[in-house]
DNA sequence: AACCTGACTGTAATCGATTACATATAGTCA
DNA sequence: TGACTATATGTAATCGATTACAGTCAGGTT
């Protein structure tokens, strides 16, 4: 590797004046700059990244911390993400934690070490380990979607759950139907938490009583939304419209009640969450609640480099609007509850 | 920040002691290690990652360049890179490209200042800027899925697409089709060329001619699926079979078809290429071609190790095995050419 | 002529580690 | 006891940059 010793040697001047011929041209006189530049082009010279920040003490990257890769709503936050660092100048070190706490921890850990200057959190739980919890000071670190758990306050960037739950529920409602299946994804999560809660509200200004045997699920996936279909078809009164927590669960709720023979939205109505690409697309195309998921990947980056430059936050949670996309996996009841 | 500097006065030993017992416990006796220890949780400290990576030159981390993020596929296999990634001890920057030359350069040379020790390149073009062509030696690079353009040889770990698109046509045959479209995605890629080579060389052995026609589309989207039917049914003889070069174009060409009012298979059938996850979700359940996805990436991420240990390849080019999933989206022609 | 200023450049300290080399101490053996 | 070895630790060089500080020199001012 070329370094800046042999460089400056061979323009025949000092590292300080390649240092600074490069960083900050104006210092140095043009003959000189020119001699550098053209040893730099001849050498090849790439100034050290590792040495810059070690002298600096920034990395300039952010870790990003996801339950999955899989999910297609994670990766258009991400590319938010991706393209917002980009344009600042931060890279992205993609942390897949499967879920799994000492990934998190491990992942997390990279702020301690220099690694990383920030960290974006997409999961909800805290993702230092108990060990560094109270080394973590006030690290520079975002959530989006979910709120991170514990005492420790972080900004959160996220949707208006229990409002998106509320239109969805009363979307259906104005369809006439009386009788909801909820899938649910992860239910440990204060998402499921606001949006159940935004769902009953509305059940109960109807004066509808909500079963809490119409709640299954527990993960998003396409499987969960399969059997989660298959739970709810058993029951004595199948419900005529099923929420799914996310388009995943929904897609397998789809597939699964054709399956059974029944029709989409003739028989039931289905919901999901999050607009992914290919709901447009199902048969029948999917009612939905879109997330703003690529701005809201971009506002992470920009909160937490605020953070990380120390700048005052204006506020430690901000909402983004949801907007409700009508398409044909819901319509109106078809034979009224027999009940 | 505490650094090695602090915790060696704590614990009143020099720095090359702390190091030592944290680098390399025997070395040092185990009263002192106590000691060390002890000053090391009291002061919580931890090494800084860059001082570290200047010292021995490496950075432990491998960038990843990816066209896109949306593309399901390519997330398995960015899934597999991550994960053989962590198992080694490298972590993963994540470079979406947007297909820009100019982000390709940028992400690529990361190599060159020592931000990065190796790259897995995941489109077909050659990363490099030409400013640094020259310089990249035998920088460890591998490819996924594509091979990269250029004089250069690297590694590529690829699917025999010749065979995957022959087996596919060969699949469509036994249904009794003989009037093929092609919706493809990124054309000017080997991928494209392997694949219709494939295909036309089961067509000739048939004795069936390739109307060039019948090939459109262009990116590996769900919109060009859409597109492409549309024009497909136009022309004076519409295919009876619809290969599609990726699970997308093939959701927007099932989305098109029945939009048409025909039936999938009966009318057309249809084919992808990735099985992505929702595939087997569609109505009708896509016949696709399977792509160990996960397996790729955790290959690439081997191979890279090895040409960044310096380590010789044994081969340059890996092929993985594909396997047909017949579904139901493909079935027999039931009205013959009416030709 | 003496002094000051500003532009440019070099010397050397510094960032936070690792590690070659030197040194000290205790233990072993003839 | 003296020589030798192994073990443990410290000193200081080093990685590849950045930058505070100091020095040089030309030109301008009084």
């Amino acid at each position: 590797m070329t370094n800046i010793k042999k460089v400056s040697e061979l323009a025949g001047v000092s590292t300080a004046t390649v240092s600074r011929t490069l960083k900050d041209p104006d210092l140095v006189s043009p003959q000189t700059r020119e001699k550098v530049m053209v040893a730099v082009q001849q050498a090849g010279y790439r100034p050290n990244w590792m040495a810059t920040s070690v002298k600096t003490g920034k990395s300039n990257s952010i870790v990003v911390l996801v339950p999955n890769l899989v999910n297609p709503f994670f990766m258009r936050i991400i590319e938010g993400i991706e393209q917002a660092a980009q344009e600042k100048g931060y890279s992205v070190l993609l942390g897949d934690t499967q879920g799994s706490a000492s990934r998190e921890h491990e992942y997390a850990s990279m702020l301690l070490t220099n690694r990383a200057d920030g960290l974006i959190q997409l999961d909800h739980s805290f993702p230092f380990s108990q060990d560094d919890a109270h080394l973590v000071g006030n690290l520079p670190v975002v959530s989006v979607c979910e709120r991170i758990e514990g005492d420790k306050k972080y900004p959160v960037i996220e949707l208006d759950n229990y409002a998106a739950a509320r239109a969805v529920t009363h979307h259906l409602i104005s369809y006439g139907h009386r009788s909801f299946g909820v899938i649910a994804g992860q239910i440990s999560s204060q998402i499921h938490h606001d949006r159940l809660a935004g769902i009953k509200s509305v059940l109960a200004e109807e004066g509808i009583v909500f079963d809490e045997a119409m709640l299954v699920g527990g993960s998003y996936k396409i499987e969960t939304g399969v059997e989660g279909v298959q739970q709810l078809l058993t029951r004595a009164q199948p419900p005529t419209a099923i929420i799914c927590f996310n388009d995943d669960i929904a897609i397998g709720a789809l597939y699964a009640i054709k399956k059974h023979g029944l029709r989409v939205p003739q028989d039931i109505s289905v919901t999901g969450f999050d607009n992914v690409r290919v709901a447009a697309y199902m048969d029948p195309p999917l009612t939905t609640v879109d997330q703003p998921a690529y701005q809201m990947g971009r506002r992470a980056v920009e909160v937490l480099i605020q953070q990380i430059n120390r700048q005052p936050l204006t506020r430690t949670r901000e909402i983004l609007p949801f907007s409700l996309l009508e398409r044909q996996s819901t319509g109106p009841v078809s034979k009224p509850n027999q009940h």
